[in-house]
DNA sequence: GAGTGGTCTAGACCACATA
DNA sequence: ATGTGGTCTAGACCACTCC
């Protein structure tokens, strides 16, 4: 069903932008049931392939826009992965009333202090990710975590399952602090990932993510 | 269905690492059919907040490693929809024969020449975005398009719709050429994409994607 | 108003991993 | 051997949107 429809639209029999044959009328020709004509043609439309309005039918997508899915995994475990021994120093921890940026784009108001945390992971022994991570204090509850023995990211992961956010990826020079701790040259270009989650209406972490040279993410599409 | 199962998460009814009820016990309790429980169940262990196996049942996810669905935009339509001027240049057209990096990406013999692409895409004017591409001519079939008026990647969409592939992001330094070319400063942090694209067997494309600065891609998670 | 996709029900069989 | 999810059928009603 979903390889027969890709073949035809790969085989120009359903050039992009033409309407292709109702969940019916397809279910009819394949032998099959609608539902499974519109589990495939939903799949479909899901990867951005076609595009599918009530009534207006569904068509080849003219300006398909192409959905990766990446995969954003727990640091330690991605180290792990690639074989290498994993490390992990908190520099910093304190409670300071963050910059203008974090604050809004955590809709707190002015004033209110986070927890503020420094650290560095490492792979064999060398520093890769340099974390900048700003933290509601109120999701600590009364077992605040040695953020020493465990990271933010896995700490959060199981106390607070399941956030929603956003997250974004950009190239940085590495400032001069940023090259001191990452052990890399000044102005070298960083893999920047910065990601702001809530629980609900409740504002839990933002956090910096500077990737040192050589990091690469990586999907099929 | 679903925003109950996500509440019974956050609420730690059902904790990280857990066994939540079958298919069959859920339907019962919700008083739907157990289809609509699958679907809501296997929707979100594709989103990696749960994990399923036959026999030993859904769990909610440990580690879950959260999927972000990235948008690849044709890059016109990206910067149209930021309510600016498209502006294209082919920088350079010839055929060459391939370095060993990209011909091996592709799978090609050493010694077979492809179609090499540079390009600059503009926003209001201001050069954006830098593409260097290698191009297998036996797609362009007997119709060879005039790159200079449109370019590779919308001829590409149009005429060898829906390839398979890979795609890789990076942050580089800009190299003298690079910097020129897109009138910043040498060492400038780029946001490059890394692209290689198949048509089943058929390797199609692979290209380089270099990003002024300034260049962010985000998404919600 | 009418035609399309969106979603659901109730039931069935199957594939697979585990015990 | 058994219990779980994976997928399917056949039918129904609904929601939206285009005419």
């Amino acid at each position: 069903m979903r390889e027969e429809v890709l073949r035809r639209i790969r085989a120009r029999d359903w050039a992009p932008g033409a309407a292709i044959p109702t969940e019916e009328a397809l279910a009819g020709e394949f032998g099959v049931a609608r539902a499974t004509v519109n589990r495939a043609l939903r799949e479909l439309a899901e990867e951005g392939v076609l595009e599918r309005r009530r009534k207006a039918g569904t068509r080849v997508a003219l300006h398909p826009v192409r959905k990766a899915t990446l995969d954003i995994p727990v640091t330690r475990l991605e180290i792990e992965g690639r074989g290498q021994r994993y490390g992990y120093r908190l520099l910093a921890e304190d409670r300071d009333e963050p910059p203008p940026a974090i604050a809004s784009r955590l809709g707190l108001a002015k004033g209110a202090a986070l927890l503020h945390l420094t650290a560095l992971h490492l792979a064999d022994g060398r520093p890769v990710l340099l974390e900048d991570r700003w933290l509601n204090p109120e999701v600590l509850g009364r077992a605040a975590p040695d953020f020493h023995a465990v990271s933010a990211n896995e700490w959060l992961l199981t106390h607070v399952p399941y956030t929603t956010g956003d997250i974004g990826f950009s190239a940085a020079n590495a400032s001069a602090a940023e090259a001191r701790l990452l052990e890399v040259a000044e102005g070298a270009a960083l893999f920047v990932i910065d990601r702001t989650t809530w629980e609900g209406e409740r504002p839990i972490t933002c956090v910096r993510l500077a990737h040192a040279p050589g990091y690469r993410m990586q999907t099929m599409v």
